[in-house]
DNA sequence: TATCATTTGTTGAACATTCATTCAGAATGG
DNA sequence: CCATTCTGAATGAATGTTCAACAAATGATA
């Protein structure tokens, strides 16, 4: 059977191999790309195609079109359009995690401040930005009758949430909130995938930062103690 | 041309037309029902064919047959698949607009009670249930690309949006916050948005209950002076 | 009321198009 | 050469749309 790609190793390395594939793009005839990269080129490629034309128009002659190949090409590397989007999907769904992963462990040992992280990476550019909001709203779109994709769209799945849950009760713990940390955790992680959906129909003049200000009002709000700062304002 | 219905009048037309419809399942062939009521029978045929099926999935011939109609009817009182499907995104926007309209009518005068209400209203059983979210959420994930979608999908629209502003506001003057009313309409906003999404899914132990417990709750973070109350308790 | 004509609603088969998939063969690299 | 990668035309299935025929309602006439 086709084995399909694992695209998260590191981050240094998926960029490593982006960069081969958007070079290839110049001398695209013939076999000059490693599998991998192909299937990276075939992927973006599919991620553009949803976010111009949407899921239900994402044809495999789009998707060949945007790669510069041959029609025939998706189904080699890729043995069908269906495994093509799943592959796309679960694409994202690792990158997403690996981004909040990344933010996490960056944001040290203080709660306060790892809650503060993970909702600002949420904002990031590198994960949000029309093109890819577009192609995670399409997969929504189609998740409810598809057990594949409701299973990868929870790219805020179980392990995120429990996150959620975690922080919101220690900080519950040490500024005495009377907040039932498993609700306050639903409402926020809600919220931002809200935003995010709000920032993907584009219409209105919500922005990136605008979203990134809502959020933090609503830290502001549920846990007064630990980010008292006014709006806009950040700590060093 | 095809005169478009429009589908709100008041509620209890609406539901008088939807009882005829109904009540004609049983006796389908042959001539026996209004313009209107095959109008409404065939939306709601739809509404269960992206609910079942996903919008890439849903086919004339499914709608047809889900109305327990021939193949060529929805040509004849839509024109085309593509008007079918605005036909039944605008039945569905209007019923919602209906419905917080009515619900923030009933609130009464006091801002408090106005935005409960506009909240606990997201949560009606009338709109939010399995079938009509699916819909609503396969409108979504092809709206970007299509904006005549793009402009229904504004259920929660302008006029919405305004009105959780001035809520904002008032509460603000009122209970002496400090947050930017137009900032925290759409943290709120947002919210409902993605509580809707959660629900959809249906994955984790999401359910009505505790989706508007977490809206509640952000609703006391937000606004304590107004919401004093424990989570889950509500007032007379 | 009975008969007929016209309008309106409905059917289902035929048609045309779009699209995923297949595959025989060409091109490439080792 | 051999294996791998790639191409592009051919194929077949799915599906939106059209339409000629049919049926039911409405209205006209006597």
């Amino acid at each position: 059977m086709l084995e399909i790609i694992t695209p998260m190793k590191t981050a240094e390395a998926r960029e490593a191999v982006l960069e081969s594939a958007r070079k290839s793009e110049t001398e695209k005839r013939g076999r000059k790309a490693s599998k991998e990269v192909r299937q990276l080129q075939l992927i973006e490629a599919t991620i553009d195609s949803l976010a111009k034309r949407g899921y239900s128009e994402t044809t495999m002659a789009d998707v060949a079109d945007g790669a510069g190949l041959s029609r025939g090409i998706v189904n080699f590397h890729f043995e069908s359009k269906e495994k093509l989007l799943v592959a796309t999907l679960a694409y994202m769904a690792d990158e997403y995690a690996a981004h909040w992963r990344a933010a996490l462990t960056k944001a040290g040992d203080d709660p306060a401040r790892q809650l503060r992280a993970l909702v600002a990476a949420d904002f990031d550019r590198s994960i949000c930005n029309k093109r890819k909001l577009a192609a995670w709203c399409a997969f929504w779109g189609e998740a409810k009758s598809r057990p594949t994709y409701q299973a990868l769209c929870g790219a805020r799945d179980a392990a995120y949430q429990k996150i959620f849950i975690d922080l919101c009760a220690t900080l519950k713990e040490s500024g005495g909130y009377a907040y039932e940390p498993q609700v306050m955790a639903l409402a926020l992680s809600a919220m931002l995938e809200g935003l995010w959906l709000r920032l993907m129909m584009g219409t209105e003049d919500v922005t990136r930062e605008t979203a990134l200000q809502a959020a933090n009002e609503f830290l502001s709000a549920a846990f007064p103690k630990h980010y008292p700062w006014a709006s806009g304002s950040k700590p060093a």
